[in-house]
This record gives structure tokens, C-alpha cells and sequence, in this order.
RNA sequence: GCGCCUAUAGCUCAGUGGAUAGAGCACCGGCCUCCGGAGCCGGGUGCGCAGGUUCAAUUCCUGCUAGGCGCGCCA
């Protein structure tokens, strides 16, 4: 037999027919007027309540025909109600009932929750995944920090969002790439450099004047450090014959410097890249000169003021933008225009950016680009993260870029376990504003979401144990009769566990990880529910394989939700 | 001035063209001879303001008000 990956989806497919046909028959039958018919084959909608007296699945169709059948909505639910109850529809419909205002509520069998027990434990950690994305390639750009420094919380979130997005996307069947855009060759690294360069000087005793615009951070110190103890001689001799020489090796040597300390953050934040792509590389290979006549053969580049311009106001944007300064350098945005060409010239269909609050300016001139490449509305979509704030004891912790007080990424890590961190990075609205409590996130607590969801992943291992120390044997719950489960929460863990599926879409379609981040503590909160009414382990065999199946189910929700999330499913806390 | 984001319970936040608008925290009161009480159950006068579209608006549209962020030939 073969496994259904969503039940809920079957399920609505079946009772959407039984809908439509029930509501021919009552055409056919004179009991509704002809204009409701041509109306319903619209689509009829199905929703799953919030209420779970509700029943499993709802549909308001009757309150959108009321009108046309010229019948109040209740009367018009009545009848499709009473069609409904004729032999031969769905097996998974138990009950159906009008309620309201005149939605049609149904409530499913036990059927329904057998297979879903059975699917889930069948499917196991490719639960929740579906081919909705039928291998659409979509590449996710994110953090892409500037490699002059520390990273900071806005990049933390950044990191988060679009590592736990790109989880999403594979799991709803995309092909799903992430990426780091480097700045490697703009004026931030030469400024850099420059600092480096003043600091090697001092070190060995050369005056030399710190850079105006020069980066001050202890860190810059540290590399000049470095930078002598690695290259000695070579970097020495080139300081005393070729200040310029000089300069170019420790570009190239706090580049990676500072590379290498930016993989090792996200690398222990749990952050692995697909690629990390050099804007050198892109300048390299010429794919900046080809942009400009590309853009020029359109006729979309205008020269002023010595510099070379992008009409992309013809495309929306607010003001056109420089692609060449009067002395000769690109601009950001003309490598960045680059950039986003080559990544529909690797056949991604759709580019997903994650930037931070001070970038929002930077959508427009890029979609005007992409509508200059001939793309479609809706190819770059472009996530704009608010504002982190932190909570320390309750007061938000300050932070001044020039008092040189701010909390790095690599701080808040240090200060705040990996699996919090990443949790409450996530669980709030990409565009809504963050506030991070710190001393939450470190709280071995149950007012600590993250530890709130994690125990009750814990808890199912322990029954585990529990049940193998009893003696009882896998066998015997392989699979058991799930209809003795009939305990409110019973049927609530199952409610929810049936609607993980449709979740992770919707998370992954609406670009929402805080969805994943909130389904996992409500389910965790029907556990709990479940586990403190239903003892586990009980003198009923029969009773005992059955919930040994839904908490074997459940477990597999949690790991399956945490996994999504990058957060990590212990088996004993 | 223009642009983006936000406005929902005391606080932090969900929600969505539909039923009585939810959760956590805080506060009050219950629940352990038993699988991990790191838990569970109960307790609520809240959608910034004003119009519009709709059978139905907290949700969509318009205009206000308040707050955050941005508006460089920086990235």
C-alpha cells in the first residue's frame, strides 16, 4: 500500500467531492436552485478550525451560496448536510453537523487517525515533507556580511531565519541553495586593510597614522598580530620597500582572516553555506563589464556628471542609480546587479534576499534590475528582518557602535546555548520587531520555549525506556487498534500531529519560520496535556501498544519540527 | 518631505475575508502512593482613529494618528 505523505490532504480532497456531489444532487433534485451549482464549482473551501469543537475540518461554503439559493445560510447547510448523510461517501467522515452561522463541520473517524498514526510512524523523519516544490530551484541569500569585522545580532537573525528557510524549502521540495555574498572587493576591505597596514607599523615600531575612516576594534589589532607572526619577513621587507605591496598582502591575508572567523560563528550556530560567492570572482570573470553592455544595448545606461547611470526608475525605482563613480569605480549596485544575474544564469527561478532594517532602499533598484533581465514579477523576493533588541533582566541592553559597546553575534553565542538562540531568532514575524531575552533563552525552565519543547521530545525517549524496562517487546505495538484512543487529549495530539504536513508548507510557502517555531510549542503543549491525563504504560496491553504508538508518532512530530528548525532533539535533558 | 515596517490582553507576541479574536509571561486558585511536577487544569470588559468594499472586515482599500528604521557616485 502505498503511504500517503499528507493524510489531511486526501482527506480534504475526498470530502470536497462529497461536497460538490452533494450539492449536484440537491440541484438535481430541485432542492437548491441551478445558481448555486455554477457558484460551487468555484472551489469549495475547507479550513481546519482553531476550535477543536469544530470538529477536524470546516467548510463555509453554505454562507457564500446563501445568496444565490436565496435560502438563509443555515437552511442551505441543512440540506447539503442532510445530502451528505446518504451512504457512500467518505469512510473518514464520522460526524457532520451545522453549526454558527451555517458552516458545515466535520469530524473524522478513526479510521482517519489510524492511518495518520500509521503514516507518520511509516514515513518517519520524511514526515512533513511533500514535492509541492517539484524541484523549482530557489537560492536563499543571507547574512552576507561585510568582511571587515564582527558579526553582529541583526546577522544572528539573519542566519536563523534563512538557515531554518532553506530546511523549509527542501522540505517542501524545492531545490533550495543557500548563499553568502562576499564583498570582497570594495573600498570596505581596502579600509581594512589600511587599519591592519597601521597596526603592523606601530608593532614594529614604525610610526604611522591610524586611518581616519580606519576599522577600530581590538580585532584589527589581533590580525596585524597574526599577519606578522604568519608572514614575518615577507610582510616586513615589503612595509619597508612597498607600502602598496605591503597593503595588498594584508588585504588578502585579514580577508581570510576574518573569512575563516565568520565560518567558524556560523559553523557553530549550526549554519552550514552551500557557497560562499566572492564578488571578486564575479569582477574576475567579467560578469560586471557584461551586465553594463547588456544594459547599455537596452538602452537602459546614461552617462552625467562623469558618472554612468541605470534608468531604473523606468522599472519603479525612486531615483535611477550610478553603476560607475566619476573616478571609474563601480558602485555596489553594479556588481550586486551582476550577482543576481549569474544566479538566474544557474538556473535558480526564484532568489529569495534576507536583509537587514537598514537595507530596505536596496529592493527597489534591485527589482528594477531583475525586470531589466526580463524576469517576472515575483523573482526576487526580497525579506526585510526588523530590529533586534535584547533583554537583559529586564531592561534592553544598549548599544553604541561608537562607545565600541555592542553585543557580536559571537558574544550573544557565548552567553546563550546554540539551540536558543536559534529558536528565538525564529519565532517571531520576519518583519516584526525582536525583542531577545536573554535571560530566558538561558533558563532551564519551562517558561523557556526552547527547553519547553525539547522536554517533551525528552519525555517521549524516556517512556521509551520506561516501556523497554518493563519488558514489553516493539512487536506488541507495532501495530495496534489506535481506535481505543478516545481521551479529548488523544484525539487533540492526533488532530495536530495530522496538520504538521500542511505547516511545514505554509511555512515554507509564506516564508515564515516563526510558523514552525510556534507549531512546535503549541504541539508540545498537546503532549504535555496528553501525558499528564493518559498514563503510557498501563495493565491494558491493548491500550498500552495504542498510546505507545501515538507518543512514538508524536516523537517522531518533534524531532521532525525541532530538525526543521535546527534545534536539537535531545533524548534525555 | 518621501519610502519600508509596526500598532491586538498589564507585558511579549500569534492570528485570519468567516463561528465566542488566541498563546506564553505575570497574577489568583487547584492537581503528585504511579511513565521525568522541567508538567497539567481553571480564572480575560483587548484588535490605535475615521470612512469604504463585502452576506461577513481585526484581516482588503483610502485617509488620519503614534512609534521604529531608511532616504550617499557607502554596502
Amino acid at each position: 500500500m502505498q503511504v500517503t505523505r499528507n493524510i489531511m490532504d486526501q482527506v480534504r480532497q475526498d470530502i470536497s467531492e462529497a461536497l460538490r456531489n452533494s450539492i449536484s444532487e440537491l440541484v438535481a433534485a430541485g432542492k437548491l436552485p441551478p445558481a448555486v451549482e455554477a457558484q460551487a464549482v468555484q472551489g469549495i473551501a475547507l479550513e481546519a478550525p482553531k476550535d477543536p469543537n469544530h470538529g477536524h475540518l470546516a467548510s463555509p461554503v453554505a454562507l457564500g451560496l446563501a445568496k444565490s439559493a436565496r435560502m438563509a445560510p443555515r437552511a442551505v447547510a441543512e440540506a447539503i448536510r442532510d445530502q451528505l448523510m446518504q451512504p457512500g461517501h467518505s469512510p473518514y467522515i464520522e460526524m457532520v453537523e451545522v453549526a454558527g452561522p451555517g458552516f458545515i463541520n466535520f469530524r473524522l473517524s478513526s479510521k482517519w487517525a489510524a492511518d495518520t498514526v500509521r503514516a507518520i510512524r511509516s514515513l518517519g523523519r520524511e514526515y512533513g515533507t511533500s514535492t509541492h516544490g517539484a524541484g523549482a530551484g530557489v537560492l536563499v541569500e543571507f547574512v552576507s556580511a561585510n568582511p571587515v569585522g564582527p558579526m553582529n545580532v541583526v546577522n544572528a537573525r539573519a542566519a536563523a531565519v534563512g538557515d531554518t528557510l532553506v530546511r523549509l524549502l527542501k522540505a517542501a521540495g524545492y531545490r533550495a541553495a543557500s548563499e553568502f555574498y562576499v564583498n570582497d572587493a570594495g573600498r570596505q576591505v581596502d579600509i581594512l586593510a589600511e587599519s591592519v597596514f597601521a597596526h603592523v607599523q606601530q608593532l614594529r615600531g614604525v610610526e604611522y597614522e591610524f586611518p581616519e575612516e580606519g576599522y577600530r576594534g581590538s580585532y584589527v589589532r589581533d590580525i596585524a598580530e597574526k599577519a606578522l607572526a604568519d608572514l614575518g619577513e615577507q610582510l616586513g621587507a615589503a612595509a619597508d620597500a612597498d607600502a602598496d605591496a605591503a597593503r595588498a598582502l594584508l588585504r588578502e591575508f585579514s580577508l581570510q582572516y576574518i573569512l575563516g572567523w565568520q565560518k567558524r560563528s556560523l559553523g557553530a550556530y549550526g549554519v552550514e553555506f552551500d557557497r560562499w560567492f566572492s564578488e571578486k570572482s564575479l569582477r574576475a570573470a567579467g560578469a560586471v563589464e557584461d551586465l553594463i553592455a547588456s544594459l547599455t544595448e537596452q538602452g537602459l545606461t546614461y552617462e552625467q556628471e562623469g558618472a554612468l547611470w541605470f534608468r531604473s526608475t523606468a522599472f519603479g525605482d525612486d531615483k535611477d542609480r550610478v553603476l560607475i563613480k566619476n573616478d571609474g569605480d563601480y558602485t555596489y549596485v553594479a556588481p550586486d546587479l551582476a550577482y543576481h544575474k549569474d544566479k538566474l544564469n544557474r538556473g535558480f527561478t526564484k532568489l529569495i534576499d534576507i536583509l537587514g532594517p537598514d537595507h530596505h532602499g536596496y529592493e527597489g533598484r534591485m527589482q528594477a534590475g531583475l525586470k531589466a533581465f526580463g524576469q517576472p514579477d515575483g523573482t526576487l523576493e526580497v525579506l526585510i528582518l526588523q530590529l533586534v533588541t535584547l533583554l537583559r533582566d529586564g531592561e534592553p541592553v544598549k548599544m553604541s557602535k561608537r562607545a565600541g559597546e555592542f553585543i557580536t553575534m559571537d558574544d550573544l553565542l557565548e552567553d546563550v546555548p546554540v539551540d536558543a538562540a536559534r529558536y528565538f531568532f525564529i519565532m517571531r514575524n520576519t518583519s516584526s520587531h525582536l525583542e531577545f531575552d536573554l535571560n530566558l533563552a538561558k533558563a532551564q525552565s519551562m517558561d523557556n520555549p526552547v527547553w519547553y519543547i525539547q522536554y517533551a521530545h525528552a519525555r517521549c525517549c524516556s517512556i521509551f525506556r520506561q516501556a523497554e524496562a518493563a519488558g514489553i517487546p516493539a512487536s506488541s505495538w507495532a501495530d495496534p487498534d489506535i481506535a481505543q484512543l478516545a481521551q479529548a487529549s488523544e484525539a487533540e495530539l492526533v488532530r495536530k500531529m495530522a496538520m504538521f504536513p500542511d505547516e511545514v508548507l505554509s511555512a515554507a510557502i509564506e516564508r515564515a519560520p516563526s510558523r514552525m517555531a510556534r507549531f512546535a510549542l503549541d504541539f508540545a503543549g498537546a503532549f504535555h496535556s496528553f501525558y499528564t491525563e493518559c498514563r503510557v504504560i498501563t495493565d491494558d496491553p491493548g491500550l498500552t501498544a495504542a498510546r505507545l504508538a501515538l507518543v512514538d508518532a508524536a516523537r517522531t512530530v518533534l524531532a521532525n519540527s525541532l530538525n526543521l528548525m535546527g534545534v536539537s532533539a535531545p533524548e534525555r535533558m
